[in-house]
RNA sequence: CGGGGCGUAGCUCAGCUUGGCAGAGCGCUAGCUUUGGGAGCUAGAAGUCGGAGGUUCAAAUCCUCUCGCCCCGACCA
């Protein structure tokens, strides 16, 4: 603990592999690739996951749980999911000894598994809609990994829906791809644009795949999360038909939707700074953590005594409060919450308790300033919901800075170098969007959904277009 | 799978070229002094030198095989 960070301007993807570790957020299992999420970092999911949950529960959905073991057949059943995942399957072919008759997958995503049992459930058209959300592991086994932000194995929820209309499945891809990007705004303070995936990009087996796409610290896109229009494609390879009210049979509108813990890697990127985390309030697993500072004993008593009557009153006020009463220098502490990215310090020493006052230190301003002790937990969660707003602003700031409109091939390649989001024309087709990406390593992140349509000439291939997409490098 | 690097204390690594008592820093334990921005001193604990085989009086060091990890290229929430 008593190094400093690497500075994200000296090695940007070194300071997201310490910070991650030294904040306590996660660390390398034995297994490549797996990592072992520790407290500190599995209080952010919950945190995540609780919030999600809610807004989840709030627009109709109910959750379950299916198996991790898939029969490696359903895998196959939908030509372009298979195609698609099965590079990253890890398969169990061994249990109890024996060669099993069929391989399982495990899986690194449930569709097949639940459009088998969906299968089961709907009948009628009095079954639909089907909201079915889980929170769940899966697994991918992808050749570069990184913690959190590309694991094998990783958490995640996954909302996998059915509908009698086509219609009314869109509706509900981009309702999901709403409440993501609310959570993402309001919650994590990341601002995202929302848009739609090339047919590069799109998820295996979808119709259309709609996303939300944040800018790091380092100026590179994280797509942070998607929500897919599956059409009927898994009703079709599963054979799930409804009756209509006029007795016809027919088949059932999917989507499914999804983020990761992929998030905690987008919040480290997007706001921490060079002294660790930066932990948006309505998220941080701590929101304000309480420093005494005494010399001998005389001065620890009464010190102690004023910390725990404040922290009584800062949790009765609704705060996540922690005292950090551990034997160890107060510098020492405050760089270790700083690194840990806790919003709110409060010091509490013999001049600030004489004064019936303690000092307050904000992480993500850097700024300290006196306050009365008596009144602090009546004003802590304004000062947390302007911290929050705070954080959100600069990342706003930060996006708007970072993001241009570039109209030539020269210009292109000239601002892509130094990072940020471009929207420029694109004549459509995937082969020059291949082109791009060999030769600049730009992907088309999406195709903004709230952009006006206007024509112009593509940026590479000179063809005409309709309307700009958004490159950038990405992780 | 191709190219490069590394396995020695909990962590980061030195020692290997030229074989000869197993080392340092950080961390950990104990004590004393300290404590408002990453403390100091003293004393300790801590190792199958990745594994197997070989050469040798003697191997962390040389040879052979093997396992694992990291980085760079082709895939991705």
């Amino acid at each position: 603990m008593a190094e400093k960070l690497t500075k994200q301007s000296d090695d940007y993807p070194r300071w997201y592999t310490e910070v991650v570790q030294r904040a306590d957020l996660a660390e390398h299992a034995p297994v490549k690739g797996s990592m072992i999420i520790k407290p500190y970092g599995y209080g952010l999911w919950e945190a995540i996951q609780r919030q999600l949950d809610d807004m989840f529960k709030a627009t109709g959905h109910q959750n379950a749980y299916f198996p991790l073991l898939i029969p490696e057949s359903f895998m196959k059943k939908e030509a372009e999911h298979v195609e698609g995942f099965s590079p990253e399957l890890a398969v169990v072919t061994h249990a109890g000894g024996k060669k099993l008759e069929e391989p399982y997958v495990i899986r690194p995503t449930s569709e097949t598994i639940i459009w088998d049992t969906f299968r089961r459930w709907i009948q009628s058209h009095r079954d639909l809609p089907l909201l079915i959300n889980q929170w769940a592991n899966v697994m991918r086994w992808e050749m570069r990994t990184r913690l959190f932000l590309r694991t094998t194995e990783f958490l995640w929820q996954e909302g996998h829906t059915a509908h009698a209309t086509a219609e009314e499945a869109q509706e509900e891809t981009l309702r999901m791809l709403e409440v993501y990007r609310t959570f993402a705004e309001d919650y994590m303070a990341i601002p995202v644009l929302t848009g739609v995936k090339t047919d590069r990009e799109r998820f295996a087996g979808a119709v259309n795949t709609y996303c939300i796409e944040a800018l790091m610290g380092d100026k590179k896109a994280l797509q942070a999360g998607t929500s897919h229009n599956l059409g009927q494609n898994f009703a079709k390879a599963f054979d799930v038909k409804y009756q209509t009210k006029e007795g016809v049979a027919e088949y059932v509108w999917a989507t499914s939707w999804g983020v990761s813990t992929r998030l905690i890697g987008a919040l480290v990127m997007a706001h921490g700074d060079d002294a660790g985390l930066i932990l948006p309030p309505r998220l941080a697993p701590i929101q304000a953590v309480v420093v005494p500072i005494f010399r001998k004993d005389d001065e620890k008593v009464p010190v102690m005594d004023a910390c725990t009557k404040l922290i009584a009153e800062l949790r009765a006020a609704g705060i996540r409060t922690h005292l950090d009463d551990r034997d160890q220098r107060p510098g020492w502490k405050f760089a270790e919450w700083e690194l840990k990215g806790v919003p709110v310090r409060i010091e509490m020493g013999p001049k600030d308790l004489a004064a019936g006052e303690v000092r307050v230190g904000f992480r993500h301003s850097g700024e300290k300033q006196q306050e009365k002790a008596d009144s602090l937990a009546a004003k802590l969660p304004a000062i947390l919901e302007a911290a929050q707003q705070g954080l959100f602003d600069r990342a706003v700031e930060f996006r708007k800075a970072n993001t241009h409109r570039v109209d030539s091939w020269d210009e292109f390649k000239e601002r892509l170098d130094a990072g940020g989001f471009l929207y420029a024309h694109w004549d459509g087709t995937t082969a020059t969007e291949e082109k791009i990406q060999k030769e600049t390593k730009a992907t088309i992140r999406c195709i903004p959904l709230d952009d006006d349509m206007e024509d112009g000439k593509c940026v590479f291939s000179g063809e005409p277009s309709k309307r700009r997409v958004m490159f950038a490098k990405a992780y």
